[in-house]
DNA sequence: CCACACATGTTATTCTATTGCAGTACTCGC
DNA sequence: GCGAGTACTGCAATAGAATAACATGTGTGG
């Protein structure tokens, strides 16, 4: 039985100031057990991930760094996303071209995404099965698996609740 | 039993005009089933992307496009790939921002990609078993299913024969 | 032939990401 | 503490991916 859950979809009951605190803990504990170093910027930018606690552009961290932090430019961002993206502590939504912060960064993992088209909310999972199906289905043709993108797009849970209370929304074509 | 394999692997016995040839014929036949136009550049962009049979950039396809079409900018591409992804005939590879070309336009799909970190080849597949698994997981979230973006990262078969023949490569990093 | 829808031309702009080089700041060994 | 080396940041430019907005052309049906 695989614990798929990693990051769940927010709950109305959910404790966001605690929640971004324990995401920063984890990760502070994380980076000096490795002996690599969450520096400021670096801690800024992933602390503007987990606020925000969906997925975030890059160019949306940029803005929002430059007000505390006139020099931050494209590189700054960039370089680190690239150290949290390494140290397993972002994840990067490929159909998005944005990144949200791992509920899980201890073990290293490639993540199954689950991405809400209404509210943009994200939940993670890390699935066994999953991951030994698409690699068995994989080694049917031979191939060696390293590395595998999962996005899922859909309407969450709350969502879907919203939809059947009549505040239907049109289905864009 | 699903069919899982649209697109396999190109084996040394593969007759690339002819592949070519069929996947264009197909798609002329589609399209004038539909009774939407295959324009000459709409034509002319899946055949270059159906030539490299392996994921194509956009701005590679322009610059290719130019050669035999002056007017040719970046719209042009965008549009015949908005075109071509609407009529199934290509796939997008998120992970890599490319295109290739769908072995099977006829029935619609998601796709599954094998994508081979050292050859650049892909094989598609269209495996229920996979779609079922992710859906399955998906719904004890509460989640429906859409769309799911599935791209396998590694090395196919006849990269993984050259590396066991001693030409093996330096695993990057 | 005209009108309309569809397709393409054209210019500019936005968004995403990287390169290269210069300067700064930690940290390790002395 | 001090120098050397490495890691991090600043800065300017540019590459790469995609879209916006509006003009022009083309093809088909009434």
């Amino acid at each position: 039985m695989s614990d798929p859950i990693v990051t769940p979809f927010r709950s109305n009951t959910h404790n966001h100031r605690r929640c971004v605190d324990t995401a920063m803990a984890r990760a502070e504990e994380r980076c000096s057990r490795r002996g690599v170093r969450l520096t400021p910027i670096r801690r800024r930018v992933l602390e503007l991930i987990w606020r925000r606690h969906e997925p975030v552009k890059a160019y949306d961290l940029l803005d929002q760094l430059r007000e505390e932090h006139r020099a931050a430019a494209p590189p700054t961002i960039y370089r680190a996303l690239d150290f949290l993206l390494g140290e397993g502590l972002v994840h990067r939504i490929e159909s998005l071209n944005a990144y949200v912060g791992c509920g899980d960064p201890n073990h290293p993992h490639l993540g199954q995404f689950l991405i809400c088209e209404r509210c943009n909310a994200v939940a993670e999972m890390d699935d066994d099965d999953i991951q030994q199906l698409l690699a068995r289905k994989a080694a049917t043709q031979g191939f060696q698996v390293n590395w595998q993108t999962i996005e899922i797009n859909g309407v969450c849970p709350a969502c879907v609740a919203e939809g059947i209370n009549g505040k239907r929304e049109r289905k864009t074509e």
